[in-house]
DNA sequence: TGCATCAGTTACGTCAACTGCACTAAAGGG
DNA sequence: CCCTTTAGTGCAGTTGACGTAACTGATGCA
């Protein structure tokens, strides 16, 4: 399924935004950029260890930028890029659709 | 992360749309209904027991609605019912964004 | 001296999703 | 009699995303 670059938008889309947690994070960047302990406590659940991974991947491909601060103790701000902003209107669309789902859906 | 029926729409997405291949699944039904082997060979690398979880799932869910006829041999539609339908507009998002993104970003 | 903080890293283990292969029933064609 | 087709099912095995626990380095505070 991963071939190198499908033409196809919705696989490329899904090639960027695997996995449960990927989504999660840009929904919280959207507010605003934000450190890694405040990422790690609005994510209940995450570990450091997929934040960690999760994050350094978003930077690669251009998503997020990574900003070090040389304080004691050290200091890390994670902020979307314009193409990671960008993301507003899937995530919009995503919670439209599941907003418009019925509840019994889940049972 | 998965705690029972969240608020947050794009969480509720998540949950009704995982892994690598739900939305490659809702991408070619949205060109119509189709048959198993149809779907099957339309997306290259999954396999028949993925395709039959996922297809079981979505009509858990009241996104797709799968119809037997009693031949031989046997023949079994998949179609998208009017909620399924409506996820167009989330795969169109991720579309357009997708094609927005340069090449170099997968690099 | 010792503990706390931040933003991780490393090692190790778990678990669900996914894969391939073999197999099925029931009828039609050679 | 055997092969083919459809829409799967069952078994065995792999992958990789994720989790936990322990650790780090430099400093501030007690």
């Amino acid at each position: 399924m991963t071939e190198n670059l499908p033409t196809c938008g919705v696989a490329r889309f899904l090639i960027l935004l695997d996995g449960p947690w990927a989504t999660l994070i840009v929904r919280e960047l959207l507010r605003g950029p934000m450190r890694f302990t405040e990422l790690r406590d609005a994510l209940p659940g995450i570990s450091a260890h997929t934040l960690t991974h999760r994050l350094r991947r978003f930077e690669r491909h251009g998503i997020v930028t990574r900003t070090v601060y040389a304080e004691i103790p050290p200091r890390v701000v994670y902020e979307l890029t314009p193409l990671g902003s960008s993301l507003r209107h899937v995530l919009d669309a995503m919670n439209d659709w599941a907003l418009s789902v019925p509840d019994t859906t889940f049972a």
